[in-house]
DNA sequence: GCAATCAATTGACAATAGTCAAGGCAAACA
DNA sequence: TGTTTGCCTTGACTATTGTCAATTGATTGC
């Protein structure tokens, strides 16, 4: 086994959704996959694109997303390390239901999609593991669209910012770094950058944050929980928001 | 095999999802399921509750949900015949990760999760059919969100009428009844009612369509998906927007 | 048949978010 | 160091949606 192929053997392995697969798997599929690092914009696959490969983000970050023919485009979620995309191609007719583009520099496991759905067929713990991360996703993405309805743009971001902190550890000072342009949580969160703008100024208001450039500090979380999970169905700390999936 | 079990035994038999089942497991588990007729109204089970059963809706219509504390409520979905809810549960600890109500005389069958589990462990075929379902359901979530990011209130009620229609006929005079409340209509499309009356005016306005109380009628869809289907990624007839799975 | 009830509509207004245009700021580059 | 570029912010305005209150309309039960 070549040192790429070690890499990424020990990449999956760490993985909750490969945790059932047999060594023998996981190094022949390794062999099969290809480390690469992609700049910041790079398109890893287009939207009803012919599917032969998902994706593991070993760092960076990635966007799925959908666009209309005048360019408009609703992103539909933005991974990072260790979460996987198009894997659900193969329930799709081996077609991408999305696009995904780099949205910082990246580095990604390209692997095929063949040898997945092999696993999923003759592994039922893998087929199981998968159901599960699926579910998972499901649930948070049924969240996504509660936000949608039931928050405005202060308390979506301010969710947003509570999902970047390390929710086990309450109380005290908490600095939260933006993984991203503001321009790109704007559009994750379903709104304009301008309004991304006034709102976060809305939430500096509300909740006495400090924000300097793409750094958000506040004494306690308190206030930002109570502001923003005000018009929310789940309680913080969110719990079961969690997903390698994608 | 007692005249119930035999009915729900057939139905079962008849759905996608099922169609690698064998006949042993469809007569074991339609044996342990209960067919029940429901008022609108009735609550078959509550966000985080403990989940022993999923239900099969044969009938009517039930809504899931999910509610914050002051009763403000964003619904998920809402399901008819030959649909399933709540069997995710089992990737989820045993937890509803929604509520669900009944929202017109509803005929349910309740099914013991238990069997649905012991299945998808020992029918690779199974799982394989249930990951399929969850990830075209997962497809339609995602582009529920991008509705809601891309489409406006009066092009969401157009692009709900079009999937009330059957895609496969195209051209000649359509008539189009709702199947539920229009309240509910516009609380499934995250707008008030007030929002849907009016914005329902718009949509005549803009497409030429006849509004009848619940019943809407036109010449042709012709103006109902240039106008609709104008902010959408999807082309007009929308594929793979079907599902069993909930 | 009539009251009671709930759904739906409408008007007037408020709040929220989007659009367009103009600057400001900071990182990157020559 | 100065310029360029792209991100971000701000102002002014518009559009869309939500809220509250009143009314109409339809259905149900007595």
């Amino acid at each position: 086994m070549t040192e790429t192929a070690q890499t990424i053997h020990d990449m999956l392995q760490r993985l909750e959704l490969f945790s059932s697969c047999s060594d023998d798997f996981l190094t022949k599929i390794s062999s099969a996959a290809h480390l690469t690092t992609k700049p910041k914009g790079h398109m890893l696959f287009i939207h009803e694109d012919q599917a032969d490969y998902f994706y593991l983000v070993k760092s960076g970050w990635v966007k799925i997303f959908r666009e209309t023919l005048d360019g408009d485009q609703a992103i539909v979620d933005i991974f990072t390390n260790g979460h996987i995309l198009g894997e659900t191609s193969i329930f799709q007719d081996d077609i991408y239901p999305y696009s995904a583009e780099t949205v910082e520099p990246s580095e990604l496991v390209q692997l095929p999609l063949s040898m997945l759905k092999d696993e999923i067929e003759t592994n039922p713990k893998f087929a199981m593991a998968m159901l599960s991360s699926m579910a998972r996703y499901r649930k948070q993405q049924d969240q996504e669209l509660e936000h949608r309805t039931l928050q405005n743009a202060p308390q979506r971001i301010g969710c947003f910012l509570l999902r970047l902190t390390d929710q086990s550890q309450s109380g005290g000072p908490v600095r939260i770094h933006l993984p991203y342009d503001k321009t790109l949580v704007a559009s994750r969160l379903g709104m304009q950058p301008e309004t991304f703008s006034r709102a976060l100024k809305k939430l500096k208001q509300e909740t006495g944050i400090e924000v300097k450039g793409s750094t958000i500090e506040t004494d306690s979380l308190d206030r930002l929980v109570r502001y923003s999970c005000a018009a929310c169905t789940s309680e913080f700390p969110c719990k079961d928001l969690e997903t390698e999936s994608g």
